[in-house]
DNA sequence: ATGGCCAATTTTATTGGA
């Protein structure tokens, strides 16, 4: 099975990228974040002809997830359900080809002294807690923009992002506590080198000067992570005409 | 040393992203 992961930064302005993308790459599984639509304006029709099942929970201008799928996703729900704040549109889960799938959208946070970041740790912290509430037993993949810079290896020009709302020693322990759950960094499993990006700004020629941040990951139980056997990011997606400025990352399980 | 983006909406500016 390949699972992919892809901030769009909006599917509508994605959308022809996107299917071609699909088609392309086949995978079973993608999960998708920032939307910036409502449901009503999820491009069903065109996912559907490239084959691909679609569950989505979107949201006008910000936010939105969905997860795409080539079978059923069945048991699909939304949010944390923790009786907690559910105004934004981050969280989604479905079941397909027998694991449980969460695309996630994490709080970016925007400066560390705003209430958004404290929203972003608060939130982080739910999602802890709603990660211990499944099975970790069973196959289980939580995949998305993470909006977390894990360690040094991930981050190009460290002294310039150190400290902010995507790389701190603080954030760092909260993403160890999550592989501490018994989560595998899949992409890491399959690299242990650094330099390997899935975000890179759009100004100052973030790309061609490879300023890049490993946000976007695809942590998994055992039961699934023991099986990959190959991860990468696809560059090529950051390329060309119209990008989003993240890049999809993929890992493949199974035999 | 600095600039150099993109998308949606509130649109000829503002907000947010990372």
């Amino acid at each position: 099975m390949l699972l992919a992961t892809w901030n769009v930064n909006s599917i509508r302005a994605r959308e022809e990228r996107l299917i071609a993308w699909l088609g392309r790459r086949r995978p079973n599984v993608v999960c998708l974040q920032e939307l910036k639509c409502t449901d009503d304006q999820f491009p069903y029709d065109a996912i559907e002809a490239a084959g691909y099942r679609a569950a989505v929970h979107g949201q006008k201008t910000y936010n939105g997830v969905a997860i795409l799928a080539r079978s059923a996703i069945e048991e699909v729900t939304t949010g944390f359900g923790d009786g907690g704040d559910e105004s934004q549109a981050r969280v989604i889960s479905g079941t397909v080809e027998g694991a449980r799938i969460i695309s996630v959208y994490v709080v970016n946070g925007q400066s560390v002294d705003s209430d958004k970041y404290a929203y972003k740790l608060a939130w982080l912290e739910r999602l802890e807690t709603f990660v211990a509430t499944h099975d970790l037993s069973a196959p289980l993949g939580i995949c998305g923009d993470y909006n977390i810079v894990p360690d040094e290896r991930d981050v190009e020009n460290a002294d310039s992002w150190a400290g902010g709302v995507l790389y701190n020693e603080d954030l760092s322990a909260r993403f160890q506590r999550l592989l501490d759950l018994g989560l595998v960094d899949t992409f890491r499993r399959h690299h242990e080198e650094g330099g390997l990006y899935s975000w890179w700004d759009y100004r100052m020629l973030g790309f061609p000067k490879n300023n890049g941040l490993r946000i976007d990951h695809i942590l998994a139980t055992p039961a699934l992570a023991n099986t990959s056997t190959d991860a990468y990011v696809d560059r090529d997606e950051r390329k060309g005409q119209k990008p989003s400025d993240h890049a999809p990352v993929l890992t493949a399980f199974g035999p």
